[in-house]
Order: C-alpha cells, then structure tokens, then sequence
DNA sequence: GCCCAGGAGTGTG
DNA sequence: CACACTCATGGG
C-alpha cells in the first residue's frame, strides 16, 4: 500500500448522495464538504463530484484500485437506456430523470453476501455498525482505523463468541455457519450460474432467504434483473401498483413489469419510499 | 423505556 | 400455501 495522488473517473451520471447513501452499501460516510470516503477492496477512497466525472482521493491505494472502482461503481452501465427502458412504466416515467445520478454498486460477492446477512432486521445504520465492527475485529487495517472487509480466511478464522461480540446477535451463527458451508471456490463458480440458479444456490445458506439471496444476486453478482423485495418494497408496491402478496407473486410481477432492468427499478423505488418516510418527500406517485 | 428494524427458520393448520 | 412465532440487539 503506498500513497498516490488524485485521479479523476469519467462516469455520468452519478449521484454520490444517492449512490451510496441510498442504503445499497454500507461502508460510506459522508463528510460535511458532500464528498464521501469508503472502502473497496483494499482501497480507501474518497470521492467527490467534478465535472463530468468524479474526483477521486486515494487515502489507501491498492495496485488494481481504478479498475475495482470503475467496476464498483458499475461505470460502464448505459443509465441512459436502462431509463428509457424503464421510463414505459407509467409510474416511473415521471420522475424518473431526477435519479438518473443514482447507479446501482457492484459489491465484492462475499462482502455482499455476509453484509445482507447481518442486515437481516436490523436498520441502516446498525448494519453499518455491525459491519464497520466485523471489519475492525478481522479485516486487515489498511489505514489508520480503517479495515479491509475481511475474506473467507479471516472470517472462518473468527470465533462465535468473538463474532458476538460485534454486536451481530443471532446472526453471528449464521455467518459462522457460511463460513463452514462455503467452500473455496464456491462463490466463483456461481458467478458463472444462470440467475435462477444462483438465486436457488445462494438461498440453501444458511440465513439466506429470498430477499437476501435477491439482493447479493444484485449487489453482489451483478444480476440487473433480480429484484430485492423487503418491507419497503411492499409499501411501495401496495402504495404505487396496487399489489401485494407473496413474494413470488410481487417476483414475478416486478419480473413482468420491469425486465431485465428490475434492480435499477427496485433501487429507485426503494429510494423514493424511504425518503417519504424519512423526509416526506417523494418523487413517484400513484397515476 | 419503547419501538422497530432492507428477514429467516421452524412449526402448524 | 398461508400464517404465527421466535430469534438478539441496538439505533432512533
């Protein structure tokens, strides 16, 4: 790890407020300047807007960093057509150029898959603290206070009662027992599965269900087509669409609804429940 | 102190 | 398949 100096990343649009405060990932703070700093990979990096792109500060450098951002941030996704796509749904159509800066992130699979895991009933801000403790307790520090998420090794490495101790109550047998189920080559021969069966792969581990294995297939593998469904979905869903049920019928009618770009469409429904709920502002609304 | 959380697992009707 | 109950804990 060695110091390098600022370098800039062509990526448009994007939104850092709503890109990584969205509740997507969990690793980001914001500074009060509006820039954010975060880790990926073994970087620390803080961001801020500039011109067509962002600026990007390197507080910890890792040799592979600007390509692992520019896949993190999913730089090469065409928002511009997946909106078009989308902007045919009637409810979506109106508003949906205000979050054209918000991208889905493209997550490490095992970062993603034990960070879903934790955030099982749990809020925003405790699946932060949950996960900022797992990293200090075993992750390698790459700065000064800061630490890498830690791989498989470290974490099978970690006992039930240390895990405990992070404050991650019952899930922390959940993640010990991954880490015992999970063989080494596991996560990367299913980035190779089709989405249905990944989805049916990832959902045979333990503390894996139908919303968590959605939301690593999206965040963490991602399937753009996957379509996370959790309490606020269901809101927004009942509030926007007029449906409810289980949630292989509201699968299947995002699935209907929305395509192949389903998780760019969960996320900006997402973002606009929890603002309403949060900030009493919101930019989709029932026809 | 109370309430609830980007649910999952298990048991029962 | 639908529902009920429990799970351990901390941030708001």
């Amino acid at each position: 790890l060695h110091a390098e100096s600022r370098f800039r990343l062509r990526i448009e649009p994007i939104d850092l407020d709503l890109t990584l405060g969205c509740g997507q990932t969990f690793r980001w703070r914001r500074d009060p300047d509006g820039s954010w700093t975060g880790v990926v990979g073994r970087s620390v990096l803080r961001l801020s807007a500039s011109g067509h792109g962002l600026a990007v500060d390197p507080m910890a450098a890792s040799p592979c960093m600007k390509k692992e951002l520019s896949i993190y941030l999913r730089a090469s996704d065409d928002v511009a057509t997946i909106q078009r796509n989308l902007g045919r749904d009637e409810v979506l159509s109106k508003g949906i150029r205000q979050v054209s800066g918000l991208r889905l992130v493209k997550m490490d699979e095992w970062e993603c898959l034990i960070s879903y895991v934790l955030a099982t009933y749990a809020n925003i801000p405790r699946i932060k603290a949950m996960i900022d403790s797992v990293a200090t307790a075993f992750g390698d520090q790459v700065l000064d206070g800061v630490h890498a998420f830690p791989s498989v090794n470290d974490l099978r490495e970690a006992s039930l009662v240390d895990l405990s101790r992070c404050g991650l109550g019952y899930r922390a047998e959940y993640v010990r027992a991954i880490c015992e189920v999970l063989g080494p080559r596991d996560l990367d021969r299913m980035k190779r599965l089709s989405y249905a069966d990944l989805r049916s792969e990832l959902k045979g581990l333990p503390g894996v269900g139908d919303k968590v294995a959605d939301c690593v297939a999206l965040f963490g593998f991602g399937r753009l087509e996957a379509f996370p469904i959790d309490v606020w979905m269901k809101r927004a869903l009942s509030r926007l669409y007029g449906v409810a049920g289980s949630y292989a019928a509201l699968s299947e009618f995002a699935r209907r609804r929305f395509g192949g770009f389903a998780g760019y469409a969960q996320e900006y429904l997402f973002y606009n429940e929890r603002s309403l709920a949060t900030a009493g502002r919101c930019i989709f609304s029932e026809e």
